[in-house]
DNA sequence: CGTTTGACCCAGC
DNA sequence: GGCTGGGCCAAAC
């Protein structure tokens, strides 16, 4: 058996976060969902605030499941998010993602094969 | 300690 | 599209 035994939730969540495609999004409950942690969404922006920076997450690309950035319009790190994710070519109209063209969708043989717990 | 907060989500109006 | 109520629970107070 794999380590899910020594594997911190936040860890957890910090690896399916590490494995999201540059040009990809996805939602605070897939993340929780692919964590291993179902409805456990808010828990999920609880990891990601206590990240440490060394680890350089993709956090920008975990938006609601609405496909709208979670931060409140026009604060320093909506604006960062927005910026990021155009960098990287996903397009952002009023805090908003197209999620039928941005939404990561791993396919489950890769996905088994990327998590170590 | 008890209470509130929050980068959430879903079903059901 | 919007609003509500309920579920979630670690962190912060």
């Amino acid at each position: 058996m794999l380590n899910s035994h020594n594997t911190s939730p936040k860890q957890k969540i910090w690896h399916i976060v590490s494995i999201i495609p540059e040009g990809k999004v996805s939602s605070y409950g897939k993340v929780a969902d692919l964590a291993g942690l179902p409805g456990r969404a808010r828990y999920v922006s609880t990891a990601l605030k206590a990240a440490p920076a060394s680890l350089a997450l993709p956090w920008h690309r975990v938006i609601n499941s609405q496909g709208k950035i979670a931060f409140t319009e026009g604060s320093d790190p909506f604006i960062e998010q927005v910026e990021l994710l155009r960098s990287e070519g996903v397009t952002v109209v009023r805090g908003r993602v197209i999620l039928s063209e941005f939404e990561w969708r791993p396919d489950i043989a890769t996905l088994v094969l990327s998590i170590p717990f």
